[in-house]
DNA sequence: AGCTTCATGTAAAAAGTTACATGATTGC
DNA sequence: GCAATCATGTAACTTTTTACATGAAGCT
């Protein structure tokens, strides 16, 4: 059985708007940093396969300054397909490879000075994020856009939570990791 | 250029004691549950091909009830790859794929109380998470342990605030989902 | 009678990544 | 002069998942 979800994701970006693949690109980054994640190539062959489906319709707007462009426009079609597994209720659990938790997780095979800096160059990652997320919150969300759009809303909150979490963690196991070299 | 991740941390597990594939695959689930997961075809895969050059060894040890296993055991020039890695300054941010959230920023889409029903499943879900890392962290850790494998504890101790934080955020968005019900 | 645990794999398909390509415009 | 932004893609490769296979023991 197939997975799918990336179709799903484009399939939900589209219900929102037509896009084309470059914009459904930043709308990931935008947006969905925190869960999810897809490459240019993968969402333009993505794109063409619904497109061959039927799911969405395609549209070629040539521009002046720039290259042209493909807008995309979702078709009832793919609504359908949408909603039915929005609401169907088999949920998988997340994928995550965290290649920063790995590597604290093998602390123990490098020194102690090595792993503390590499935590705080992981903790500014996090903060750039977490700046990232709180100005894109900033300027999108009003009232309107958070009656209209709530599960966006919901897990951009989602997403400021986990990076601030994030961070606090960060800082405690400094701290442990400075207390340890203290006593030798 | 190939990532390889899998193989370090299959080398970092296998520098704690030799293991079979299987026993590896048990590891993963125990305590890298919230930032790594393998399938068993691909750590028995990648396992064969480290043997193959030379960073494991492995030995079939018979067993009376059961089928027989192969056990894998790091060699130095796993362990020298494994340091090698681990001092590397390049960090990849995580690659995350969570579904759950990806259909909690398509809320809009589906009805309200179907919102709510998905949010308590996911709860649950990251519950049991939570339990079962809690059970881990009790029979694992004391304080001989925590010295000896200290980035584990780490990223044990994380595992718990990323679930507890999960489960907040849950609570959270049903209630105000909740509320916005009560408006209409 | 059917599920889980133990234990290891092959083959094929799907999903994701990397390298490369094109070409104009704008900013440092 | 070099990098970034806009915009879309192909081809090759790596990584991950799924389906299938084997077979005994113990539990419900």
């Amino acid at each position: 059985m197939k997975n799918m979800s990336l179709r799903y994701a484009l399939l939900g970006l589209l219900g929102e708007q037509p896009y084309t693949g470059y914009e459904l690109k930043q709308r990931f980054q935008m947006k969905m940093v925190h869960f999810w994640n897809a490459h240019h190539t993968q969402i333009y062959r993505e794109l063409n396969k619904m497109e061959q489906e039927g799911l969405v319709t395609a549209e070629i707007v040539k521009q002046d300054e720039n290259p042209d462009k493909k807008v995309y426009t979702l078709q009832e079609k793919g609504k359908s397909v949408l909603t039915t597994w929005l609401l169907n209720k088999e949920v998988s659990p997340p994928k995550i490879k965290d290649e920063m938790l790995l590597r604290v997780s093998l602390f123990q095979f490098i020194p102690e000075e090595e792993a503390i800096g590499f935590l705080q160059e992981s903790k500014a990652h996090h903060e750039q994020v977490l700046n990232h997320i709180t100005m894109w919150k900033e300027e999108t969300y009003n009232e309107e856009v958070m009656e209209e759009r709530i599960g966006e809303y919901l897990t951009t909150e989602y997403g400021l939570l986990y990076m601030k979490n994030w961070i606090t963690w960060c800082d405690w196991a400094i701290e442990k990791l400075e207390k340890r070299q203290e006593k030798k």
